[in-house]
DNA sequence: GCATTGTATATTGGATCCAATTTTTCTATG
DNA sequence: CATAGAAAAATTGGATCCAATATACAATGC
């Protein structure tokens, strides 16, 4: 314990509105000042702040399986009380990437062989399903979007980013399916196995296959067919549970 | 506001480990003592009770679409102060069953017509697949049980029982599937379309077809047909759900 | 040395208080 | 009567304090 960078926060945690106010007030009178007007309903609060912090510690591996997550600790890195901090805690445990139990804390949950594998079944139905739907719907920008993250991903040497632009290359390509319920269980569902994704490309040299079958997704996707990018996707993704299935036998025991 | 069972506790809100214990202590000396331990461990917080009471109401729609729920009065009906309220919306949000603003309070959520049709959709896709893993470990207790609930659904008078009927029939079913994280999705799906269902269900007389359906399904079980049963759960689904976007539609103006 | 008991410390759950924000009410003005 | 502004009240977000529980450590007995 803990991630490194601790996110130590100023005394007052929303974010400033001020940002577009700055860079838009000029001296031209009321009538012509033009700026992007902040809603302030949606300011971050502090849990807000210290669960985004801690959801992206968790999922990037940071803070590891097992790990205990103290309440007071966490509140002084971000200099806040423990109030917010709980909250923040009760959300994680909602998104099962925490449990806790009472007045015994919280521990960055793990999951079990047959969970992760559950849960690459899982991934593979419901993105299989969101791929052939949003194939009749992409449009050249979306697609040059995904070819960008497809492109980025081959490049990409630091194991960290892996997650993210493999999150990214995909979601760009669901998000013409129109399924927000849907997605939410994918990003959801990827949440839950990030951290052991990337033990799998890093530890079986899994990143070049991957590129592949990105390419070969995003080739379907760009000749419109639906079946074939559902199909894609769907093996995609079962393929890469079975390796990491095979890497997580072989070296939990 | 609000729900007409007022949950009010006592000071103390932990469930008293006692009952085992009393039932169970007699005269007879430490050494042939036998009573059923309780684990304290998992004892309900006030957080858990608030949440639990919230979510049984929203669901069996007591407490409707966009009705506000103050901290301060349900902490007082629960005779606990707010912080654990703020706990237990916090989950409550988490689910989609409510929605807050920041310092704005919290409303019960609403499902647009696109919302709930697509929900159904999801449904009919992951119930579908659990049926169809389901069957082949399906043993004659379990069908038993099910059969149970499939009458007990055809006899029920009282519109706020089916919701919870129709889903233990489900439920029943799906759980020889050994798919914790699907039915998890399932229970979630579940939670945010009851109250629409017993609509539907009430108001679109659905109540002798979705028995009719259930009968189905379960001979497809009993049959140890998988295909068949997951055919018979997804359109039992999808007829629902469309049979409730007309009843919406007309309804909603 | 090991097991048990008692005490001190650490941590979590909830109560109460204060600060920040929103909503409602009241008053003044045209 | 309608509108604007100020003040009061209501409500939420977070800080601090207290109660309850768990963990760590020290003392005691076998």
């Amino acid at each position: 314990m803990l991630f490194s960078k601790g996110g130590r926060n100023s005394r007052s945690v929303a974010p400033s509105p001020d940002s577009a106010y700055d860079q838009n007030l000029g001296f031209q009178g009321l009538d012509v000042m033009k700026f992007a007007a902040v809603d302030v309903r949606q300011a971050a609060s502090a849990a807000d702040i210290v669960y985004e912090a801690l959801r992206k510690a968790i999922i990037e591996g940071e803070i590891a399986e097992g790990d205990s997550l103290r309440q007071e600790e966490i509140a002084q890195m971000f200099n806040t009380s423990r109030i917010p901090v709980r909250e923040a805690l009760s959300r994680l445990e909602q998104h099962g990437l925490i449990t806790t139990q009472r007045y015994k804390g919280a521990v960055v949950a793990g999951l079990s062989i047959e969970e992760i594998d559950e849960i690459f079944e899982f991934r593979a139905l419901i993105e299989a399903e969101v791929m052939r739907l949003a194939v009749p719907n992409l449009d050249r920008a979306t697609l040059d979007r995904a070819r960008g993250y497809c492109d980025a991903f081959d490049r990409e040497t630091d194991p960290h980013r892996w997650g993210e632009i493999n999150r990214q290359f995909h979601t760009t390509l669901y998000e013409a399916a129109r399924r927000p319920y849907y997605l939410q269980n994918v990003q959801s569902s990827l949440d839950r196995i990030d951290r052991y994704l990337r033990a799998q490309l890093t530890f079986t040299n899994g990143v070049p296959r991957a590129g592949r079958e990105h390419e070969a997704i995003l080739a379907a996707c760009e000749k419109g067919d639906a079946d074939l990018a559902a199909r894609l996707t769907r093996d995609h993704i079962l393929d890469a549970g079975r390796s990491l299935m095979t890497f997580l036998r072989k070296h939990r025991g």
